[in-house]
This record gives structure tokens, C-alpha cells and sequence, in this order.
DNA sequence: AGCAAAACCTGACAATTATCATTTTATGTA
DNA sequence: TACATAAAATGATAATTGTCAGGTTTTGCT
């Protein structure tokens, strides 16, 4: 279960593939393996956090709370992300919450072994820079989607970004399963106008339903609204 | 007028600062100082950078394309802002456009000093990695103000926004003018809901106009509007 | 100065989205 | 299994925002 990082194939997916063997070991040794249970906070917004957090398993999502009182869903990480690092990197309170959204299972990282890799291996240094330059470019089409289209648009786009990152399982349906309010939060809309969204993607016979698990089935009506047509 | 980096004081403001003095003479005599009027485009979405261009005057909109054929400003780069880092270091076509909201100086500066340096010195990729991460922070605000304030509040934050860091003329009025269109795109809405939202703002006195330029009288009425009252 | 083009503005209306109130359904637990 | 609780669903209505169509003013240019 527990293992050592030199031999964990999730690091090729973030950044600390570029460490080299004796940094690898450092935080091998200093690294806290973690369960976090589904629904349960592996940081909230304006934490000091003293680590990062690299994903195993499971997902969770990175919220912020707006002053009306709502969460709007950041982002999704999931296996082989690291969170935290933009509040490490800049030396800030997070400005994030975690949440799980699924069990997870991950790799508490000490920050000074992060900051202190940084300062000696350019590599690794470029290598996170690379994987923060995608998220901003990620954040922008975020904006862009959220001035730019309509509820029914980001709706019908959650699902296929769900499709196309977590898959289904055998009978179809989204094996990701996010409550309705989750996605009027990643959404950025009242749960009451998501639901209703859903009720109306069923009856026009572009997803199913049953409780609260969701299933695509014409991918392609779907494409089409966020298209704009 | 074109100067040497090793003495420039913009550098202060950015990543650059962190560049020794021999990075510091390369980029000085391969960059390129620019004059680019207002409304000319520096780059535009989807093409190829060959380099950065570090701002020494003026003030420029990045902004994107959304499907429906409306420009989204994402950010604004003024004095000490570096443009372009994103795409460099991800090496992607960018995913911006640059355009000029007024008269301004800027210096090109050639890529490959940038990752050169990005790959040799650790301290200037730290630095560059600190900016890129509050870039990232500012853009996960600007995504909740898109989904969870009316255009009303996005207004008022704009108006706080350009006084707070751009200033106000001898007359009170904001030292940079954008159009109708502009101001829309920043907040995300339709040009004429945008000016209704001025004239109404105007009727309660929160603020006044002169031609294009806009002037914050109330500015506490306005803060209140954003905070929800 | 005079003219064309662009920017700004307003009204009327339609579409989208939020809110509140209530009912129905699912879910976890004793 | 039954009960309490939370989640999902729906209706009615109001508020917000967008669209279209037409004005007026400003601006840049010859």
C-alpha cells in the first residue's frame, strides 16, 4: 500500500518526475500517506499549508467561497495532481478549499523538501512551471466559459469533461458522481436551475438518470449545444 | 529612451529581477524596444512567441475569443508586466491576444534567453513560478466574481479596480479610459447592458462621465454594491 | 468646416436565471 | 423496517440580462 516514490508510477503524471534519485529519497522518507474519506476537507481556504498533496486516488474538488455564501468549484484534481502548491510556491494562505469528492488516497509532502528542490533543480523548477502554466491557461478558458455561455452550455460541457476524464462504468453512466449542488457549483448556478437543466437534458433524451448518477448517451446533441447550436 | 536592463528600474517589478548580471546583458542586447500605438495588437491568440514582452509603459488587454464572436479581457498588463511567459514555457501557441488600450513602450525579448535562464538559474524560475502563481490566484477570483456577482457588482469592481491601480486625473476622472465595449468585455456582459449599468450608476451619483472617460465619485457606494448591499 | 464612421445611448421586448415554497424521493441509521 | 434527514424535483414568480431596432453624439479624417 505504502511505498516508496522512487517506484510510484503517479509522479510521471506532475511534476516530480523531474527529481532526481536523492530528492526522490527525501521525500520518500518524509512523506505522511493519507486516507481522506469521501466528503471530508483535506485543506480549507485560508489555511497555512506546510505541504503539498499528491493524488493517488480519488478525487477532490478545489473550491472558494464567494461572499453570497456559495462555493464555486474550481477545479477537479484527481490522480497524480498535486494540490497546494500555488499557496507553497507563493508562500500565501491557500485561497483554496479541498474537498473529497470520492475516497482518496494521498501523499502529504513536507514544503521545505519542495522549496528546497526548487531552489537547486531547475529542472524540477521548469517542470512545475509548466504544469502551473496549464492551469492558468485552463483558469482562462474557465473565464471565458463562464462570461461566455449559458448555464445549459457549462452544463452540457460538465458532463463531457466528466465523460472524457473519469469515464463510465459498464452500464453507462458517469463514473464520477457528483450530487446536483456540486454541479451547480462547478457550473456556477443555483442547484435548483442545474436540476432543472438535468430534468430537461433527460426528457430531450440526451442523458440518463438514476439517482443521482448520470449517464450520457447523445454526446453529440450534447457537443452541439455547447457549440451553440 | 532605449536603455540598458542592467539599469532599468522596471525590471523591479518582475521576475527579470531576479536575472544576474551577465543574464542581464544578454537579454539587454538581443532585446528589442517597441513602441506600439493604441489599439495595434502585440500578439494574437493562436499564434507563435518567439519571445516575452516585458512592459515599460502603458497598459494592454489580453483578452480571448469566445465562440459566439465576443472578446473575454482576461487581465490587464501594465508597467513591469511580462506578457507572453505562459506560452512561452508551456510552449504552445498562446491562447491570448495582446492589444494596446493605450500608447505604448515595451521590449521583446527572444525566448530562448528566457528558458536559458529559466534552465540555469533556479532563483530566476522560482521568481517567475512566484508570479505565474498569483497570476493563478487573481484568475480563480476573477471566475468566482463571473459566476457569483451580478454585472452590477462586476461594475462597481471594475470602476474600484482601474482607480486603485491606474489612478484618476487632476479632474477625478480614471487615468485609463476604456470604451463601452471595453468595460463589457472586462465584466462580461453586452455593451448596451454595460451602458445602461453607467447611466444608472451616473442617475445615483456613484459616479460621473465626460465623453469616454468615467470618474468614481462614491466610491463607498460603490464598495457596498460589490459587498452585496 | 463638413462628412462618414464609429461609439454611445435608450426603449421595448424576450430569454435566461434566481428565488421561494412545497412536494417527492433517496439515504443512512437506530 | 421505520424514521429522520438530506437530496432531488417541480411550480410559480420575480429579477436579471440579452437582443434588436432605432436614435444621438462623438471622433477622425479630408
Amino acid at each position: 500500500m505504502e511505498s516508496r516514490c522512487e517506484n510510484c508510477i503517479i509522479r510521471q503524471f506532475n511534476a516530480l518526475r523531474a527529481m532526481n534519485k536523492d530528492e526522490l529519497k527525501k521525500v520518500s522518507d518524509s512523506k505522511v500517506f493519507k486516507k481522506v474519506k469521501k466528503g471530508e476537507a483535506l485543506f480549507e481556504e485560508g489555511e497555512k499549508l506546510d505541504g503539498v498533496f499528491c493524488v493517488r486516488n480519488g478525487v477532490s474538488k478545489l473550491s472558494k467561497l464567494s461572499a453570497n455564501g456559495k462555493d464555486q468549484i474550481v477545479k477537479l484534481a484527481s490522480k497524480g495532481e498535486v494540490m497546494g502548491q500555488r499557496s507553497v510556491i507563493a508562500e500565501e494562505l491557500t485561497n483554496l478549499s479541498a474537498v473529497a469528492i470520492s475516497d482518496m488516497e494521498v501523499c502529504f509532502i513536507p514544503k521545505e523538501i519542495i522549496s528546497d528542490t526548487l531552489n537547486t533543480n531547475p529542472n524540477f523548477a521548469v517542470e512545475v512551471l509548466r504544469h502551473m502554466a496549464h492551469d492558468l491557461k485552463e483558469a482562462d478558458d474557465v473565464i471565458v466559459n463562464m462570461s461566455q455561455k449559458t448555464v445549459k452550455q457549462r452544463m452540457a460541457e460538465a458532463f463531457l469533461y466528466l465523460k472524457n476524464n473519469y469515464g463510465e462504468d459498464d452500464d453507462g453512466f458517469l463514473s464520477l458522481t457528483l450530487s446536483r449542488e456540486d454541479y451547480a457549483n462547478v457550473v456556477g448556478t443555483a442547484t435548483e436551475s442545474c436540476i432543472r437543466i438535468i430534468s430537461d437534458f433527460k426528457k430531450n433524451g440526451f442523458i440518463k438518470t438514476s439517482g443521482k448518477k448520470i449517464g450520457v448517451i447523445e454526446e453529440r446533441k450534447l457537443l452541439d449545444l455547447v457549440e451553440g447550436f
